[in-house]
DNA sequence: TTTATATTGTGATTTTTTTCACATTTAAAG
DNA sequence: CTTTAAATGTGAAAAAAATCACAATATAAA
């Protein structure tokens, strides 16, 4: 069990070397230092150190991480093995991809239902999963015990679907939706939406030239 | 132009602001004050202010900011009128649904050519862009002085596109395959990853049930 | 067995970011 | 015109995160 509260940020990280080492695994290579480590995931090597630190000491000095002891040791300690009852709202482009995305299902989140406003989909089956409609998200996931809800609804619908999660008792919240959800903190959120990350590049490549002009 | 150096994170913020203040202006409301921007975009409202600061006075004590003011002067400070010739590579799934996204091109990023190593593939089009061969990346981006890459190839050919790109001169890559990319510091990188987002989710979730047993 | 050295793990330091608190400003009310 | 109070902008304080530097360690070579 972790030694104590492991900083968000260096959560995050943790999760980005698990990518990495399960990589790793399939090559032939046991070991790897904290640079080479660094070296893969664009992360310093003292920072890498620190973060494995958080976990427990697992190195070994003039060697370095045993690349399946340490991949193993980051899923337990940050408790991936779980299983994790999951919904997607909207089955739009992305919400049928995902439903189509088989990794999802190997890393441990079971898709159990879908939602959807449009009338044509509701009852209809898109990867093996059953759509409904979305006036009944918060008595499937009270019922069904989903945890982690993935929503991928128009941007005007995004809170609407977020506060009926939010009721049925969801802990986690993955917004696709092109909006800041207000949501209670307990409930853990995390929001993708590249048009904000493409206009990030734009303004630090303007504001770089301009500091050199 | 702005004060100083702005940090990162409240670059981000600010793209974060202004993607809400542009739902706003289709509303009738004018002006909004930091606090109630602030509820919107889940973020304290001295954060609000003290990222504003940075690009500059524009609020209005006791009233608080004109909503169309502040969107174009966050658009002005961050160089966000600017318009990037922009390359999609590798047509997949989700390089080809970027393909057909008309907001792209509306936001400034302006799709020239796109990259496939599938030769079933090269010389189609798709949302009216011609696909070119991967090999073909580094002398393309050159000549059509493509600015911005966006990468949808599987992770093992990820690092190698990127290769290809950085010699041919972008200075800045969106990259959607799950792998972190090595990459000269002059070139401005975000790296977008749902399944690292998800996990981070079960993560926090389960510290804390941890903590809390 | 001893030595040399690559590598970890971590306290201490520095830097960055967030948070706070309040003086200042200004619109609106009286 | 004066008063009131809502809201900004910001310097200062606190918290968090990144970075550094090095003692401890353990492997491999001599």
């Amino acid at each position: 069990m972790p030694k104590k509260n492991i900083p968000k940020l260096a959560i995050r990280r943790l999760c980005i070397y698990k990518r990495m080492l399960s990589r790793l695994l399939e090559k032939e290579q046991e070991t790897i230092s904290s640079k080479e480590l660094g070296k893969l995931t664009s992360i310093p090597d003292y920072q890498v150190r620190k973060d494995i630190s958080f976990i427990g000491e697992i190195g070994v000095a003039r060697k370095g991480y045993n690349i399946k002891k340490l991949n193993d040791h980051i899923i337990n300690s940050l408790g991936l093995i779980e299983v994790w009852n999951t919904a997607i709202v909207g089955v739009g482009q992305l919400g049928t991809a995902l439903l189509n995305y088989p990794r999802l299902k190997e890393m441990g989140y079971n898709i159990l239902c879908a939602f959807d406003i449009d009338p044509k989909k509701i009852g209809k089956k898109t990867g093996g999963i059953t759509i409904f409609p979305s006036d009944r998200i918060t008595p499937t996931v009270r019922k069904n015990q989903i945890k982690i809800g993935i929503i991928c609804v128009p941007p005007g619908a995004a809170q609407t679907v977020c506060d009926a999660l939010a009721k049925g008792g969801i802990r986690g919240i993955l917004n696709f939706a092109p909006i800041a959800l207000n949501i209670p903190a307990h409930i853990v959120k995390r929001e993708i939406d590249f048009t904000v990350e493409l206009e990030f590049i734009s303004a630090v490549l303007n504001l770089m030239k301009k500091k050199r002009s």
